[in-house]
RNA sequence: GGUGGCGUAGCUCAGCUGGCAGAGCAGUGGAAUCAUAAUCCACGGGUCAGGGGUUCGACUCCCUUCGCCACCA
């Protein structure tokens, strides 16, 4: 059997959350790391998601092109990946030229097979973007309420659906102007020509999830109808018909079919062109997709129509479809700006409790909450009193009363046995979790064997029997020893940066799943060390109000690219100040009042700098401030200016010019 | 608006085909001292969102109201 494991490709217009993460990703990479141990012969597949209206927008709006915003995302994201753990075979992209040939050999097939067919339709077009407009990106008043706010989908207001037609004085919401009506052709996927397959097909699926299930039944029952696949845009896969110049593919066309490229690609870079093969036409391959709730009628009914429509790819075996995270009890929003980045977390701490969090509490089921208190109690309690607690006090006793020699299993008793047993069983119940996708379960029985091993370790009480029975003792040190040995392996999926340090501790190389059954005790203790810090209450109130001043503040698209233009950076006014006087405000210890001259007029500002600098410190020196911000009340004093720092964590220093200048001097 | 899902202990979640309500964390009491004051033992705690129905018996099946979520048009 192989396995071909594929995550949703995520959508290269903003970094990856942690919704992304509990959804499709870590579920995918425990999954695979588990059947890598295994001896699986498995491939994990995954790549940036680069076409579509959303990317054409965003690049709009930062001023660059469409290419330039998904080749700044794509490292970010790809980067994010590697650092969490997340190993796939090939992070690919579905801006490569080769993503772009089998998109059109995948279309053209289909094609000739009579699954397309051509229909006029009528939309609206902005003569100044040049483009058609998706419902989305129309504006217009409601013709119902009046609200002037109306989407040409649908009025947020009175809840009304609408056809971009139906609005009163339509707008293009990306310039402003008033759009036309006009007609254009678009090719259509006979999606409805598959009814009757995709019933058959699904129904042999009788272990799929209940909530898979469902959707699909809910989709045909109400009927199939064909999808237009082409768009009129510039930026996409062009359409290979030389009547559909000008006309790419709709993004959720091409994106399912970069699985295929990415395969091919992943094939390529290892020099062995033709290896895709053995996965996507093999019957023998499991393909499996992990996703996200929201892309499972496109994973369930649409894909598999469109390689049943193509006729010669393997269909999806497997569609374990994951339910949405929330955060701290509301739904997550990245345009409001209140998620949690995976970038900014690993910024801050290490991934494996991250990993651990999300996974003893994947929506498997149902939409879960991610709170901060959760993660904080899960890092504290659960893998640093349990796990590294646990691993820890094992190694302190050995190394303090056998000087690092690890006692070898002799002779038995019923209490080790029985431990013996139960963890040999724990390893088996992971097995049938992980293969069943029920990965919470799974990670919850991992940690289960820490508990296990506490409690034995407790029981036997191994500082008395030291001198009261020694060989007794040896046996409680051997059968722990095992122990940790397991934990090495069956961690690995969850926590693979701490099983490398397990190993590390215990000098294991290489070793299956099936080893963690009987598994190897060396003789000898390598370097040890504390698995897993305590993190401090105090990370709960800060996460919790990081989440709150992201959305509070409305900052959209926080995560968009940071290149500006040059003109964009000279509507900054910079310039040198003379710091004339200095106070703390009072109630604050970071805020001090300071008037600066710059050398025309004097001003106030608030700087957050004192708990670096006393204001004495400060006054009689040159300094660098923004003097064209708007003015703000800080803690009731007004605030003309913005002095410059460079802030990292707790230490602030000014940014001083080299030599003394004339106040008021411009920076540029 | 249509379709589907969810609502279970203070918190986060399990409960397959109806048969005495579960886990972890938090809480309370005790034991132990090898360990990152980490562990172990015991205990308390729920009108299973509200209402109605089917049944000997309903968290589970049916209807309905409320709240939340997803998808579709």
């Amino acid at each position: 059997m192989k396995l071909l494991v594929t995550s949703a490709l995520p959508y290269a217009n903003g970094e990856i959350h942690l919704g992304h993460l509990a959804g499709a990703y870590l579920p995918a990479d425990i999954y695979v790391k588990y059947h890598r141990l295994k001896g699986t012969d498995v491939i994990f597949i995954c790549g940036s998601d680069e076409h579509g209206v959303p990317i054409t927008i965003a690049a709009q709006r930062a001023g660059i092109s469409p290419k330039e915003l998904v080749d700044y995302y794509h490292p970010l994201i790809k980067q994010s990946f590697e650092k969490f753990g997340i190993e796939f075979d090939n992070y690919s992209r579905t801006s490569l030229s080769l993503h772009y040939q089998t998109v059109q050999n995948f279309f053209l097939q289909i094609y000739r097979r009579g699954f397309i067919t051509p229909k006029t339709t009528s939309q609206l077009y902005c003569p100044r973007c040049k483009m058609f407009l998706a419902d989305r990106y129309v504006e217009g008043a409601c013709p119902s309420c009046g609200n002037n706010e109306a989407r040409g989908d649908q009025c947020e207001q009175c809840g009304k659906w609408l056809e971009p037609f139906e609005l009163i004085d339509p707008r293009c919401k990306i310039c402003g102007m008033t759009p036309e009506r006009r007609e254009t052709v678009h090719w259509f996927f006979r999606l409805s020509q598959f009814e009757t397959n995709l019933r058959t097909w699904l129904a042999s699926k009788t272990h799929w999830k209940p909530n898979v299930m469902r959707f699909c039944e809910g989709w045909l029952k109400r009927g199939l109808v064909d999808r237009p696949i082409t768009r009129d845009l510039s930026w996409g896969v062009p359409v290979p018909l030389p009547e559909a110049k000008g006309k790419v593919f709709y993004v959720w066309f091409d994106a399912p079919i970069g699985y295929i490229s990415a395969t091919q690609d992943w094939a390529e870079s290892l020099g062995k062109p033709d290896l895709w093969k053995d996965y996507w036409f093999n019957p023998q391959t499991k393909l499996v997709h992990f996703i996200g709730k929201d892309n499972i009628v496109f994973h369930a009914i649409v894909w598999p129509a469109m390689l049943m429509a193509h006729d010669e790819f393997i269909l999806p075996s497997e569609i374990p479809a994951n339910e949405f995270l929330n955060l701290e009890g509301a739904k997550l929003s990245t345009s409001r700006n209140r998620a949690i980045w995976l970038s900014d977390y690993l910024s801050q701490y290490p991934p494996d409790p991250l990993r651990y969090a999300l996974a003893i509490n994947l929506p498997e089921n149902r939409d879960v909450d991610f709170t901060w208190a959760d993660f904080h109690s899960r890092n504290n309690n659960e893998l640093a009193d349990i796990l590294g607690n646990f691993i820890n006090r094992v190694a302190v006793f050995i190394k303090r009363y056998y000087c690092g020699k690890i006692p070898q299993l002799t002779g038995t008793d019923p209490d080790s046995e029985n431990v013996i047993k139960m963890a040999q069983e724990i390893v088996l119940r992971i097995e049938g979790l992980i293969e069943g996708f029920q990965i919470k379960d799974a990670a919850r029985e991992m940690m289960n064997l820490a508990a296990i091993g506490n409690r034995y370790f407790d029981h036997s009480a191994p500082w008395r029997t030291f001198s009261a029975d020694r060989a007794q003792c040896d046996r409680t040190m051997a059968v722990c020893a095992r122990l940790i040995s397991m934990l090495e392996i069956i961690t690995y999926p969850f926590l693979p940066f701490t099983s490398r340090k397990i190993a590390k501790m215990l000098h294991l190389g290489k070793r299956s799943w099936h080893d963690a059954l009987n598994p190897v005790v060396p003789s000898e203790l390598g370097e040890t060390e504390i698995l897993f810090q305590k993190l401090p209450e105090e990370i709960i109130i800060q996460e919790r109000s990081k989440l709150e001043s992201g959305s509070d503040n409305n900052v959209k698209n926080k995560k968009e690219p940071s290149m500006i233009s040059i003109e964009e950076f000279k509507k900054i006014d910079l310039r040198v100040a003379l710091v004339k006087s200095a106070e703390r405000i009072p109630g604050t210890s970071k805020l001090l009042k300071l008037i600066i001259d710059l050398g025309k007029e004097e001003r106030q500002i608030v700087a957050g700098i004192g708990e670096a600098y006393s204001p004495e410190a400060v006054v009689g020196k040159q300094v660098v401030v923004v003097v064209n911000l708007q003015p703000a009340t800080i803690r009731g004093v007004e605030s003309f200016g913005m002095l410059l720092a460079a802030v990292d964590g707790k230490q602030v220093a000014l940014i001083r010019p080299d030599q003394d200048v004339t106040p008021g001097t411009t920076v540029t």
